[in-house]
DNA sequence: TAAATTCATCGTAAAATTACGATTAAAGAT
DNA sequence: ATCTTTAATCGTAATTTTACGATGAATTTA
């Protein structure tokens, strides 16, 4: 749970989850060039993704493509939601 | 986006949204007996819950009450749903 | 084989986070 | 008026996070 939302807990993160989430192609290098930080950087907030098992990376020739754990993404959405729902005072049924 | 995800990727928080969700009775020191934490460290956490405007304390005689601030809470729920919704894969019509 | 490309890792610095005890301020009780 | 209770704040230490450039490993290209 805390580990999730640790993992998400950065704008940096974020914007890597969305646009992995809305592109296909998903090499670590188009990732740099979206975000405003360096090459190193961004691969420590890969690497953070990958810890938190939300991403996995996937190496194909000289680069790497990286895409969402669809599975491990999926309980994650599950968890929080669960949070979500248990704690907001307007019930939905 | 990221200051929700942030304020609550801390186990002790998410205790604390746990705790002012399921109960009525919120004083501060109550928490305090909940976690296993001085009381300067919950006040400390307490106060960055406030900070990204989850909770809201309200002085009552010598104790202070703490409660869900529900309209920042659902804005907030809304955010983070809108925002695992729209990666998720398994799309929900 | 040599050069280039891609990306992870290393080393490091600055900033933020987390935790605690001590102190302080405010209200209530004696 | 003094003491007690409650909780915020202060000061501080240890750890973690964030960021960068430099280096290194692996693969492709020339």
């Amino acid at each position: 749970m805390a580990k999730y939302l640790k993992a998400l807990a950065h704008p940096a993160r974020i914007l890597i989850m969305k646009h992995l989430a809305s592109s296909n192609i998903c090499f670590c290098g188009d990732i740099v060039d979206v975000l405003p930080l360096s090459q190193s950087t961004v691969s420590q907030h890969l690497k953070e993704l990958k810890n938190a098992g939300l991403i996995k990376g996937e190496i194909e020739g000289v680069k790497v493509c990286y895409c969402i754990d669809d599975i491990q993404w999926q309980i994650a959405i599950t968890t929080i939601q669960g949070f979500l729902n248990n704690t907001q005072s307007i019930k939905h049924y």
